[in-house]
DNA sequence: TTTACTGCAAATCCTTTGCAGTCTG
DNA sequence: CAGACTGCAAAGGATTTGCAGTAAA
């Protein structure tokens, strides 16, 4: 999000491996790290993911490479948990959602349910529809399947 | 959202006039406030607009009653703006979605585009649809009308 | 050689919290 | 009266930034 500055992904020139204009070390093994995510992680989970995997990076890179991988879509902010923001791996190709269990957090890609026709109809007179963005929440199989679908404040 | 801190909207009993406990001058004027404002607002911007009304809230005040008015369904986050948390009007009544003026930050309410069915299909097999959320962007009429209809998903 | 990327630590600064006093119910 | 709500100021804590050094092109 971040309305107002909003992301106009204007692509001039192709992008390197992992969005990062050089390739460094620490780049490449947080896109690695990232790659290997399960589900919606934080900057500061991702960062232990690459010391885990033996890499050695900073915060502030972390924090760094990950705001190039937004940039170029290779990761997407999906929310926040706990005052931290949520990011998610993405496959840069295709058009799609995000499903969020919200039991375990959980993130599942899902093909966009929106056709132009719905979009427009959505915009209205005079709106003109640029993009959008949908989550769906829900329990995923594992937590549907064993815990009480329960859920009231 | 908020991740993990789930936000089932199940309400038990009647809520308040505007979703505060007990009322207060400060709840009563931050409600006023947020009522006129128009489009997207930072919790900051609500505070001056409380005082510019002649009330006067000091920021934690302020924070709380977003806090509890966010709870009740009168406000609903809609994503940031500087690092700031950033805050609509919500008619509590009906299921509705967001349309965002990436130009000039405006946000009007739209008719959900998604039936059941289109959920359920998104879930796909397993995942049990709770929620969802939608977000359209593009440009108001006032804006599409004066500037170059540019930019592309 | 040029300059993007790193790291560390200091700095930002939005948001939350502790507490004592005030006011609604 | 009980306990919600306020205000002020002091945290709290994620994210950013300055700077000098290192390495990719």
């Amino acid at each position: 999000m971040d309305i107002g500055s909003k992301s106009s992904s204007r692509r001039a020139r192709a992008v390197s491996p992992y969005g990062a204009g050089r390739t460094s070390a620490q780049r490449a093994t947080i896109a690695d790290a990232a790659e290997r995510m399960s589900g919606a992680f934080t900057v500061e989970e991702l960062a232990e993911a690459v010391r885990r995997e033996g890499g050695s990076a900073g915060t502030a890179t972390v924090y760094r490479a990950v705001a190039a991988m937004s940039q170029t879509g290779h990761l997407e902010r999906v929310g926040d948990r706990g005052g931290k923001s949520l990011y998610v791996r993405c496959d840069v190709r295709a058009h799609h959602h995000h499903l969020v269990c919200t039991e375990c957090g959980s993130i599942a890609e899902t093909p966009c349910p929106l056709d132009d026709a719905a979009l427009s109809a959505a915009g209205g007179e005079g709106f003109v529809v640029t993009s959008h963005e949908v989550t769906v929440y829900g329990l995923c199989r594992t937590c549907s399947g064993s815990s009480r679908p329960a859920e009231e404040s």
